[in-house]
RNA sequence: GGGCAGGUGCCAGAGUGGUUAAAUGGGCCUGGCUGUAAACCAGGUGCGAAAGCUACGGCGGUUCGAAUCCGUCCCUGCCCA
């Protein structure tokens, strides 16, 4: 599929300073100092980078409005650096907790960034001049330069310069010194931060620190060190918390996350993910996460009502696009549109290799009930769930509401069987 | 190191010897309505076909019987040092 041009690199032709851009796309919740971030910008390529926490071995869509941040401002000539917090993980960030945060093990991080890394390049160029005169994407562990700092220079060299008093004032700080208490290595967190942003700009000349509305007080705390150790300017660049119209934070399905792993998320289950949006989020999320240019957009949501759905649809293969490509994004599409548009019949979904399916050999068919069947699949975690399922009414399999989840299944080994839970859940088994 | 208060299901939070698989709220699931939306209404929400089993920080005890009483250990908060 040919590149079409980004929202991003239209605007940069169009002279729009990336600062702007930014703000129109809802990007931005804080600027340090707007006018001075301005002028930067247009003085020439900036590298902003953001870190990225590795607690899990994959991002996850919580992650996407930073990723997007600096996939736009790469189109926009800006050099993009996205920081795996390796090093911080290791210390562990108090924020917006009620307690402290458990240790991960180095082990689990270094495995997590190994899954986490590699995802950047969907959003990133690393080679550089993909979207004209664009600089390479870095990617950096910062385990890399907080490792080896000995601790006693570090206090002497960074630790002089922050306030005890002032941490101690700091939201996240005086909040949990007000409730669980606080101990010795989180209230170090923010130095340690504050630390990798002066190695960036020290040692890459970064000179913006991205991140969401949590992370001022952090960021800021760069952004003041920077200034007291070299006397050096930096900006702080935060965006909103992004919650969904129901005021929840966005990125979960049934309170699970929504990876950007395909082996984690389907591409299917990322794209309805996306389709699933509530009418008054479409907008905002087509601006956030898709590179649509806005006069497209405002046509997409002109229209209140059904029409959406069509925005919804859109907003669903852009976002799938951009996480998984636009193979994977027409496949996700078409299988809902026969599944949901075809009367979520077996037909409807026998064809289309996003349906997970699962082999069952022969020589259990004969004794194998729909319950254990809907454990085996996942759709259900236990038979006694499966069975309250069946006892609702949510479990029906080819199309057809079965009520008694404790019959044996039927059918010939080379068939397939449509187990769905739910409207949307299903399963396809193929029995062998 | 000392004193005090606590550690309950996904979360918050009741419960202080039996009728408690554990109130209530949130979350989540299912059904209804609908546009694969929101809102709303209804039901459900440990495992097991069942008997029953497992569960209230860990271990050990008291008791016919404990989440509830005792001992001990671990952890958290507050106060004192």
């Amino acid at each position: 599929m040919p590149m079409t041009t980004s929202a991003p690199e239209e605007a940069h032709a169009a002279g729009v300073n990336a600062l702007d851009y930014l703000a129109q796309r809802g990007y931005v919740q804080d600027v340090s100092d707007e006018a001075g971030l301005r002028a930067a910008f247009r003085s020439g390529p900036v590298a902003a980078y953001i870190g990225f926490d590795p607690s899990a071995p994959s991002l996850h869509v919580g992650n996407l409005v930073g990723i997007m941040m600096l996939a736009s401002l790469q189109r926009f000539g800006h050099r993009p650096i996205a920081l795996g917090g390796g090093g911080t993980a290791l210390v562990g960030d108090p924020t917006g907790r009620t307690s402290a945060r458990a240790l991960i093990a180095p082990a689990d991080i270094n495995a997590n960034l190994a899954g986490v890394l590699p995802q950047f390049g969907r959003y990133l160029d690393f080679t550089g001049g993909r979207f004209g005169g664009n600089p390479a994407a870095l990617l950096l562990n910062n385990a890399d330069w907080l490792s080896p700092l000995h601790y006693l220079e570090f206090l002497r060299d960074i630790g002089r310069h922050f306030s005890v008093n002032e941490l101690l004032s700091a939201e996240t700080y005086r909040q949990r010194l007000e409730t669980t208490g606080l101990n010795f290595v989180e209230l170090n967190y923010r130095l340690v931060q504050a630390y990798d942003f002066l190695h960036l700009f020290r040692t890459e000349g970064c000179l913006l620190q991205l991140g969401g509305s949590d992370q001022w007080g952090n960021i800021l705390g760069g952004v003041d060190l920077i200034r007291r150790a070299d006397g050096g300017k930096a900006f702080a660049l935060v965006s909103p918390l992004i919650t969904t119209a129901a005021g929840e934070k966005m990125g979960k399905t049934a309170g699970n996350a929504v990876w950007l792993d395909a082996a984690r998320t389907s591409p299917y289950d990322y794209s309805q993910f996306w389709v699933n949006t509530a009418d008054s989020d479409v907008g905002r999320f087509l601006r956030l996460f898709t590179f649509l240019p806005e006069a497209r957009i405002a046509a997409l949501t002109a229209e209140a009502g059904p029409a959406l759905r069509e925005a919804k649809r859109v907003l669903a293969f852009e976002a799938t696009a951009l996480t998984h490509g636009a193979e994977a994004a027409e496949a996700a599409a078409a299988e809902a549109d026969a599944y949901f548009g075809g009367g979520r019949t077996i037909e409807a979904s026998a064809n289309f290799s996003a349906t997970s399916n699962l082999d069952v050999t022969a020589e259990v068919i004969p004794g194998i009930t729909v319950t254990d069947l809907l454990v085996r699949t996942g759709l259900c975690k236990s038979r006694n769930e499966a069975r309250r399922l069946a006892a609702q009414g949510g479990l029906s399999i080819d199309g057809k509401r079965v009520e008694d989840a404790d019959a044996f299944v039927r059918g010939e080994a080379g068939t397939s069987v449509l187990l769905q839970a739910g409207k949307k859940r299903r399963h396809l088994v193929h029995l062998v």
